[in-house]
DNA sequence: TGATTTTTATAACGACCCATACAAATATAT
DNA sequence: ATATATTTGTATGGGTCGTTATAAAAATCA
């Protein structure tokens, strides 16, 4: 999609690009997070980007191509995040406490009221008609049930975890707090309730 | 919004009805529960209600109006159904799979593919533009965890629990098992995966 | 019957939707 | 300079959006 030519040497032929395609991107997804996918227009997105619908459309082909990608890109985003505050070697409770209030700091990002999780606020709704959609929502939930299950072995390998306890099982229970954070900051919740709620529910969780 | 006259015995002056507002409410809710609100026109509501845009006008005001209505008689439904199967006597940890297996009828019910919760599915993307759809989100979810805790505490007072538990955390995990239930059935999980999930949510919560 | 009341469907309004045709603008290549 | 390549903004299709004006239809009341 981005065109690069820093390794040829050769200056590219025709007008030279206005915008950068990445912060587009940015804007773009920054308005797909408030009104969704359906709610928003490419007039809309025009408008936050600065660009002209012919612009976008060279860019990113249309306006699903263009959803689908900001989409792709928060799941990286947010799948770092996530992988990189249970990565380290802290206790299990301070790990799963790393992810939640990493989650957080994503959903109540930006000016103004919390969006929440951008997966959970937008692409859920479409999901129920949407093949391309439904398939990046499902592939990104079973990434961070793995992720928070493998985490789960690994505190179970080490002895911080009850040798009956089913990392599967935990791993779900860790992807359900998650989730009811993202809903319930969009639902206009404030960060500190829902660093309690993780709290609370890291401890029930760790046992 | 429904005009009743049996009471009175005479009849009604004018043009009869030929809708039932109940049902056509029903249909509505059907069309946006697939596509969402921003997603649902106007005219596909009249086509699943067979209903012309100004009948609709005169019984439901406008869009949005019939939306929330729509939402206020899921969330009626969605209650009851939480309530009623709390509400027996049975052991907590049935009562709680009565509760999410209600759950999953609801999520799963319809032709096709499943469509999950109306709330997570619909109003949730709503929620960061629309103040009246917040509204009644943020008490509908306040609703959900004051009957799953009210019912902690009675489990807790019989004994079912163990003292030092939390009610309401364990109301929290309660509810966060439902939203990840309703996401998961709406992105594409089956039944069956979905009871499975909530079984050994329950166990853990259970303690 | 004719007046009144209420619901109905047709048709249309202006605004907005996604997408594109077009030509001017701006770079390199010859 | 001229040709070629690429991006730009304007302007605009053709369609759909939410909503409403209008009048016919179908009932009761006088």
């Amino acid at each position: 999609m981005a065109r690069k030519n820093s390794e040829t040497g050769s200056a590219r032929r025709g007008r030279p690009p206005a915008y950068d395609a990445e912060t587009a991107l940015k804007r773009a997804t920054e308005t797909f997070w408030r009104a969704g996918y359906s709610g928003t227009s490419l007039d809309k997105v025009a408008a936050a980007t600065g660009m002209s619908p012919p612009s976008l459309y060279a860019v990113f082909g249309n306006k699903h191509a263009l959803y689908l990608e900001a989409l792709a890109r928060y799941w990286e985003m947010s799948l770092a995040a996530t992988r990189e505050a249970l990565a380290g070697d802290h206790p299990l409770d301070q790990a799963l406490m790393l992810a939640y209030e990493a989650a957080l700091s994503i959903y109540f990002s930006g000016k103004g009221h919390a969006r929440g999780c951008f997966v959970v606020g937008t692409a859920v709704t479409e999901v129920a008609e949407d093949a391309a959609i439904r398939k990046s929502v499902a592939t990104g939930l079973r990434a961070i049930d793995a992720d928070f299950e493998a985490r789960f072995r690994r505190a179970q390998d080490k002895g911080e975890l009850k040798p009956d306890a089913d990392p599967a099982t935990l791993a779900i229970l860790a992807s359900a707090t998650m989730h009811t954070i993202a809903i319930r900051a969009r639902a206009g919740a404030s960060r500190a309730d829902l660093s309690a709620i993780a709290r609370k529910a890291v401890k029930v969780i760790c046992g």
